[in-house]
DNA sequence: GCTTTAAATCTGGTTAACCAATTTTTAAGT
DNA sequence: ACTTAAAAATTGGTTAACCAGATTTAAAGC
């Protein structure tokens, strides 16, 4: 297990390596948006690595919108000057991995903002969905049975009807990390699911309205009980 | 270029095949938090698709939490039971490209938090980085140069002094695509940049003070010129 | 000298074979 | 029977060879 884990941290590393390479070579080429990047055969060459190792790199910055590969052609820089370019790899290249504190600060503000749309633009299908998520779960807590799962289906069924597709996207990538946090400090204990049932029903019937003022409150007092709890777990670990 | 497209149109689409048989088996065997997926080899003969296409599936459920591949050991589940399996890859499956609306919006939403939390948290460090940025995009401007990147290399300086990496890694992801889209439109043309910048002075001011109401407002008000800008522009176009 | 065509080269993507570590099975020892 | 050890099978990861399409080069025709 720690060689397994000591092998991904240095594949990451070389990873890292070969980014900054590459920032360097746009640099020192002064490539422009559109133009092109040496061929991947080349640059495993040039940097002394496997092919596999280049792609890997390439592929992390066309995730973050810096490259783009066309297949039979070549690697492009994207629509972004150099200046920009060094800037953000060099962020890329500092950013830390997420810790529970930024995922609950940050899943707060995205659901304010959610709740807020989804009762602007929800259809009636969103509502339905909600009210199922919403069924679900209160069928489970009332059984007395953990519904951790069906509270955040609920949530990103909300975050569906926003009509937002970065928003959703952004929530779907936060979730699964919430849920494991939150299974691992035991947040949502059985007492405080009752609780959630009566701020979830709130919730939805804000949202039925089409209330994006009241919809937004209660879903701040949905968490401001959360987010106490959370507080207090972080505090004592 | 129309064939290039439409291969990587099917690849995507037997890849969300794929991934949607995953979510199917993992209900048909009841696969709880922890349990072992069949082997990519295994997969790979039972839907009858290659090894990596089942490798590129089983990544993207990665990326997204939802399983973890372990070396010569196996790809397991993650701490995600059933129920938010199912919702979550239904979602996954369903979710739309984000589109410049959508992005503006995320990208107003996340500022107006980063620049708060960085006029809290901020060190001396990241409000020297954040006044080289200011200082390169005002130096661009005077000289009538397009400084859309500069630009967005201040904003990305305060999402970086926000202390949350969850939001610059946000921040981060959206960036290019934001640019890509205001130099498409001609956003952020000369006569915009002039009041860029007394307007990016405002909100140094405000994080160098560590007023966060003062920097969200100023932080609006910049945003509120670029909004109206974005908005004429959707209309028209 | 210019255009057109064909051949050679170069590109990112894919795949089958291989690797090292793990896991399971088998068998040996007591 | 139980423990231990060793060997066989299985695992995700890696790689070198291959692929099809794009690009460049060469040459042929006029």
């Amino acid at each position: 297990m720690k060689l397994e884990v000591a092998t991904k941290i240095d594949s990451l590393d070389t990873q890292k390596t070969i980014i900054s390479k590459i920032g360097e070579l746009i640099n020192f080429k002064n490539l422009e948006p559109g133009d092109k990047l040496p061929s991947e055969r080349m640059l495993s060459e040039k940097f002394e690595v496997t092919r596999s190792n280049v792609r890997g790199a390439i592929q992390k910055l066309e995730f973050y919108g810096l490259l783009e590969s066309i297949p039979q052609s070549g690697t492009f820089v994207a629509n972004i000057g150099v200046i920009a370019m060094n800037g953000m790899i060099e962020d890329i290249l500092k950013l830390e991995d997420p810790n529970f504190k930024s995922l609950v600060e940050t899943r707060i503000l995205l659901e304010l903002k959610t709740v807020r749309l989804a009762s602007l633009r929800r259809t009636d299908e969103d509502l339905e969905r909600i009210k199922e998520a919403l069924d679900a779960y209160e069928k489970k807590v009332l059984k007395g049975e953990d519904a951790v799962q069906e509270d955040l289906l609920f949530h990103l069924a909300i975050a569906k009807a926003s009509g937002n597709s970065t928003l959703n996207n952004f929530m779907l990538i936060i979730t699964p990390e919430i849920i494991t946090n939150f299974e691992k400090y035991h947040v949502c204990d059985k007492s405080l699911s009752r609780q959630g049932i009566e701020e979830h029903n709130a919730i939805f019937d804000a949202i039925k309205k089409q209330d994006p003022k009241l919809a937004k409150q209660k879903m701040k007092d949905h968490f401001n009980v959360l987010y106490q709890y959370c507080y207090n777990i972080k505090k004592s670990s």
